[in-house]
DNA sequence: AACCCGGGGAC
DNA sequence: GTCCCAGGGTT
């Protein structure tokens, strides 16, 4: 079924966009980042969207907004503070990108952001979409956007069977995207979208009742809204069990920094890692304090548990006290060892799981 | 084109 | 439990 559909017609298209902003303006939702035209707070608001809901960054952007209320504050925050005040949001080259991002604005453009979403685009951590909502939203620009939302609402309005996560049907969907932009308020149509995919067009249980284009929607005219959109299979997701060490030292406790770039990256957590095929916990604690630490442990009794699941694997970390070591802890994967205090942790940014087994770890 | 990168809320 | 979210970067 990969039936190359004609394109919607400009009238139609301008029917769905007219009746999307009347309704967006009737029934959105008032949220922060709506109450201000500073393009360095719609960029701030995009890149904490990024695959995060919203009612989970309306707290951090308040937070993030009152610790660096322009980019210039930004650019001079340093590094760790930053990576604090992502704590918990995820995707944390999200954070990093940002900051760098800050700091080119500062230094190149003299604080003033791009405009346009080609130079927007050129930003580290601003992709398509965001240079699209930031261009169109701050900057006027009838750039289009196309999110996952967004995808939901085209597949089902224009009736898209194909897989929404193929590269072709992607960029179908763009062009979609592109027809529906109203040029005279694109930053509000762009919203519009979202909105009805957020609220109204969801994934499960869509409100059709309540949508103010169901009579323009060719999935709800053939009766196949709950089948749309398809989406290729997912794989199914491991699960690893990994172990990790309480070293203690005058009432300090030992974290690694995470290397940059991978899994949770700059963030600090107790030393050690996935325990191997026949490896039994304390096995695999030894070796990889060994590999990680360069020292010779003597593993003791375990603290706390906890289960995690991340989007493509799930973990159960066990936590076990170190009774003692041979040698001087070195950092042979970390960025960075550390021994921490407890008042210390509030400068520190953790992984969750790792701050889940805080408290038991102090005791 | 395929893979990697968090965490959480809704159901 | 499963699904999927205001995606971007790397290879």
């Amino acid at each position: 079924m990969t039936g190359a559909s004609p394109t919607p017609s400009r009238a139609r298209c301008r029917g769905i966009t007219q009746a999307l902003v009347a309704w967006f303006r009737a029934s959105a939702r008032d949220l922060p980042w709506r109450r201000t035209d500073d393009p360095y707070r719609i960029w701030l608001s995009e890149v904490m969207l990024q695959q995060t809901r919203v009612e989970t960054v309306v707290d951090y952007y308040e937070r993030f907004t009152r610790a660096y209320p322009t980019v210039e504050a930004l650019a001079r925050a340093p590094e760790q503070r930053v990576m604090k005040l992502w704590e918990g949001l995820g995707y944390y080259s999200r954070a990093r990108n940002l900051h760098a991002a800050a700091r080119w604005v500062v230094r190149e453009g003299g604080g003033a952001f791009p405009t346009t979403a080609d130079d927007l685009q050129a930003l580290p951590g601003v992709g398509r979409y965001t240079a699209g909502a930031v261009a169109s939203i701050a900057f006027g620009e009838p750039a289009p956007i196309l999110d996952g939302n967004v995808k939901r609402v085209l597949a089902r309005l224009f009736a898209i069977d194909d897989p929404i996560d193929r590269p072709a049907t992607v960029e179908r969907l763009w062009a979609l995207a592109a027809r529906v932009v109203d040029r005279d308020d694109p930053g509000t149509s762009n919203q519009a979208l979202m909105e009805l995919g957020a609220l109204v067009c969801t994934p499960r249980n869509p409100r059709c009742d309540a949508c103010p284009v169901a009579r323009r929607c060719d999935a709800r005219r053939v009766a196949r809204v709950a089948e749309l959109p398809v989406r290729t299979p997912r794989k199914p997701v491991p699960h690893h069990d990994i172990v990790a060490g309480v070293l203690t030292r005058r009432g300090r406790l030992l974290f690694g920094q995470r290397p940059p770039g991978g899994l949770l990256g700059g963030l600090w957590e107790f030393p050690g890692g996935k325990v191997e095929p026949g490896e039994s916990h304390v096995e695999a604690l030894v070796r990889e304090l060994d590999e990680e630490l360069g020292i010779r442990a003597t593993i003791g009794p375990l603290v706390a548990a906890v289960d995690h699941a991340y989007s493509h694997f799930r973990i159960t970390l066990h936590l076990y006290r170190v009774e003692d070591f041979d040698g001087d802890p070195t950092p042979h994967t970390h960025t960075a060892l550390r021994w921490l205090r407890r008042a210390d942790f509030e400068r520190y940014a953790f992984p969750k799981a790792t701050l889940r087994l805080l408290p038991h770890a102090l005791d």
